[in-house]
DNA sequence: TTTATAGTTGACCAATTTAGTAGGCTATTG
DNA sequence: CAATAGCCTACTAAATTGGTCAACTATAAA
């Protein structure tokens, strides 16, 4: 799990997907134009997102991208991984030579650190993205914030 | 908040740190050994992690260096931030136009799940990360993981 | 007091990734 | 056919990552 620019990028753009594709396809160059994200940087990021079937594109005029799915069944972990593409942490290759004590502790504590962080993310769909935003957009934002001791529940995203 | 390759070789490091700097300060040759992370590059983050009060240095013939505190009071996040340097994610600087309705998803989403991403890792001290270390090199590791449901208990680290 | 150890600092560099540009396609609608 | 908009490739600039080198300073031990 990297969390990065691009999959900043990413998540804002399939955010205004969904927001403003619910009846027709949303081109890109809209994307470009409400995010300030460069279009030619959008078109490398969805041809990333239509690979990993989050979104289908429509051709010619009044054509765009739309959502592949509904935004109750896509997860920002998914969208974080459809751009980063792969890699491994571990530097061992994930089952080589992690056997003689010491060595790769990187897979005593980055991996599950990653696979916690990266459950949490698989937890969070595009429509809980957009109902937060609603809500934040009727309500100001709560000046004090709640600190609620060790547990991260869904309802707090 | 950042996840990438520098944040993981700093945890790694200052994990070696609180297994091996019990009685006697680790010079960086030995983490550099043990971890296969460059000297130099210690040298880099290292210095980092000091000026964050993370860890203080003796030098001369035996020195080397020591967590600046006790394990249970140095959080990954603390050392993720140390090394990585605050980044604004906003791209509007936090307070600028993002008030005309659509400018800025990011204030919406990014940043929010930013911070809670930040304080899961607030919450997971480096003791923490011994323990867990400790209780696999004993226990094999579980094959079967438990997916249980929406939240991220303290717990399960 | 010399010597070896080990941190401190700064300059420098190569590889990779990120971000953006440009241009030429192809499909589709009107 | 013309305009729109996705698709694709090549290219480039900037930033970051990871690493090297060299000269320094403090200190403990011989």
């Amino acid at each position: 799990m990297r969390l990065t620019t691009k999959g900043r990028y990413a998540v804002t753009a399939m955010l205004d997907l969904a927001l403003h594709g619910t009846d027709r396809p949303v081109s890109l160059a809209d994307i470009s134009g409400r995010q300030d994200i460069s279009l030619s940087y959008l078109e490398q990021l969805f041809a990333k997102l239509r690979r990993n079937n989050l979104v289908s594109s429509v051709r010619g005029p009044g054509g765009g991208y739309r959502l592949s799915r509904s935004g109750d069944d896509i997860f920002v972990a998914q969208i974080i991984d459809a751009v980063n593409e792969a890699v491994d942490a571990t530097g061992c290759g994930g089952t080589a030579d992690c056997q003689q004590g010491e060595v790769c502790l990187t897979h005593y504590l980055w991996c599950d650190l990653s696979d916690q962080i990266h459950g949490f993310l698989s937890q969070i769909s595009l429509s809980n993205l957009v109902e937060r935003r609603e809500v934040q957009h009727i309500s100001a934002r709560q000046t004090a914030r709640s600190s609620q001791g060790a547990t991260l529940a869904l309802t707090e995203i």
